[in-house]
DNA sequence: AGCGTCCGCGCAACCGATTGCACAAGCCAC
DNA sequence: GTGGCTTGTGCAATCGGTTGCGCGGACGCT
């Protein structure tokens, strides 16, 4: 219960209480072997009496890795951002690197503020999940090589903006969205509607897989409802526009939205999956307890976490720029697509089917 | 496109540019006023030019703060830690802190390797939200009033250690759990089964509140279900017990557990709320969107997150050890336990009240 | 005894920014 | 013209480890 000033042990402290010069000690400590077992063990002792703490702040700046890993993302209360983010922090932390996690919320100014602290950091690498910048502009603060994108959604791309080649990280939406498409019209569904915020590429490329593959079985054209990327706070209209002429099938963005549109036309005369039928994207927790149970593409948001790790992992080893990925996804079928009356009489039970592993454009089930 | 080594731009670079000392240049930068308008213009510009980014590590070493903030919590991918997690980051950036977040998943090595990283990197504060380290532990490693205690939930304390007091933050379990009950009463229930994992000084307190109100309705002694600290996987289980001996009203642990029992019942021939009123405690998003909606207790985890960084920043810059704080919850009416039959006809309308406010124990509301 | 090796360790520079103190002008007053 | 003051800058030390290089001694060999 000393009242001493308390000042914080530096590594000089250890080296004159084992009898050595800090190099010494440093190196001792680290495990360097040229350090011989006598010395080594002296100085550990020293340091553990001590209650040495090294400071990572002077390591760092001489040895020019901060074992520091960024990601920024929306939203930390999101499901699925949340997986991500548990994925990547703990495979960060298995590799012994710390996290900085910021949330960019959609605002251009907040996400450049991050961008900022995490350039200031010297982050050793950053993964982006959904970021809202121009990807050029996120290069400008940060090193290319040691970026990579986790399910980039870019909300318009400005002109002549490209999106990054390489260093992207995502779940085959296309296979996905494939299956679920077929799984709906292998029910007997006929009539689809997808719904989906109507804005960005993520949207845009998941629609375009819906009306792709009902167009090859003759289903199209796409009929669809907009419902905003405020949230999903407009799901309300969304069940008015679907109780004023109902399809057989609504598929929709996400999980989420899904979730929300179930709510909302609890009010309304029709319900999943007795006049409709309901089909998510994610694989979120509460899909799977929901009333019904929604049928869904499993998404392994988790292992995307890790994979991003991973890959700049690799990366700041190698030097080498990371190449990109695609993983993935897995339909669930749950209780809110049974077999449409009239045709399929195909068992209730669940089905599970993968669609293609890692290659570059989703390969859709059969 | 220049191939140049691209060498990082330092401020000894922006001084040269600028045709002064590092000395100014690091003063015109930071707007000290002993610097003149027409010097500090010309840093700005070099500054820019140059694309220069101050070297966090460096500025730490020197200033001996690093503006870096940790926060420990289970799991990233759970709603309610989520909650904390994203109001915590929201108001560390507003306050220009970065913020290691660091996963424990009630692992205690994980633990300790996280508190370690966190001292290494001499964070300015850290938020611990319940951790399994003994306090006393804690603070062996981390500067006493730099850390505060998010809903600590002491696994077991060991032998003769108290729970730190001051320093802490919670919300009003008390007060919340005890409105629970008393809504149960008002609308008719008398037998209340109380469920929770069975384990940790949360689950305690919310037990003995809960029995301390039956009580004094003469409605005790108090039944209730150990459902195990494994997660919520043994819903099953809880739901053939309730099965086989049916209480009116259900209060549990959290929103989770609730949701996971709600669940759990449907293949049983109990239904909620026709045969039994089910209560939960967060207020996290499913609990109200699931069928029915569920009565809860709404936790402003978000606000919790905020707090906490209010606190140690309060703490940082007066060096005085933070207060300990609790903070009000709000009973939300759901469809889960509409008013009994055989009892008071109250309207089932939404209803609303809030526990005490910053009060140290939560009082029941009337 | 003389010489070459190898091992273990210390000196001092270095990473990049901050800051106490001193110094150089410029201005006014005596 | 010199002292006193204000204003604007620069020198150099400092934060706390890391690391290239060199040195001294022990040891083996001829």
């Amino acid at each position: 219960m000393r009242r001493a000033p308390e000042r914080r042990v530096v590594l000089a402290d250890v080296a004159r209480l084992a009898g050595t010069s800090e190099a010494t000690a440093s190196r001792a400590l680290k495990d360097d072997p040229r350090i011989g077992e006598t010395t080594r063990a002296a100085v550990r002792a020293a340091a553990l009496k001590l209650g040495y703490v090294p400071n990572a702040a002077a390591r760092s700046l001489r040895a020019r890795r901060t074992h520091i890993l960024g990601l920024l993302l929306d939203d930390l209360a999101d499901p699925v951002h949340g997986k991500v983010a548990a994925g990547f922090e703990e495979a960060a932390a298995s590799h012994g690197f710390a996290v900085f996690m910021m949330t960019g919320l959609h605002d251009q100014e907040r996400e450049e503020r991050a961008l900022t602290v995490l350039a200031e950091h010297r982050a050793d690498g950053v993964a982006l999940a959904s970021c809202v910048s121009d990807p050029t502009d996120v290069f400008r603060r940060l090193p290319k090589d040691r970026v990579v994108f986790v399910q980039p959604d870019y909300p318009a791309l400005a002109d002549g903006a490209e999106p990054p080649a390489r260093g992207v990280l995502r779940s085959d939406d296309t296979g996905g969205f494939a299956a679920a498409v077929e799984h709906i019209v292998e029910r007997g569904y006929r009539r689809v509607t997808y719904v989906g915020p109507g804005t960005g590429s993520a949207d845009a490329l998941r629609r375009a897989t819906v009306s792709e593959v009902l167009d090859r079985h003759h289903l199209g054209p796409i009929r669809s409802i907009d419902c905003g990327p405020n949230g999903w706070r407009d799901a309300r209209d969304v069940a008015e526009r679907l109780a004023a002429d109902p399809p057989e099938a609504v598929i929709c963005y996400d999980d989420k939205l899904a979730l929300s549109v179930l709510d909302a036309l609890r009010p309304t005369r029709l319900d999943v999956p007795r006049d409709l039928a309901l089909v998510g994207f994610d694989g979120i927790p509460p899909a799977r307890q929901s009333r019904p149970r929604l049928t869904t593409v499993d998404v392994p948001s988790v292992e995307l976490g890790r994979r991003a790790v991973e890959m700049l992992l690799a990366s700041i080893k190698d030097g080498i720029p990371a190449a990109s990925e695609v993983v993935p996804v897995e339909l669930i079928v749950g209780e809110s697509t049974p077999p449409l009356a009239r045709s399929t009489p195909a068992a209730p039970r669940r089905e599970r089917q993968r669609t293609a592993a890692v290659a570059g454009r989703g390969t859709s089930p059969r």
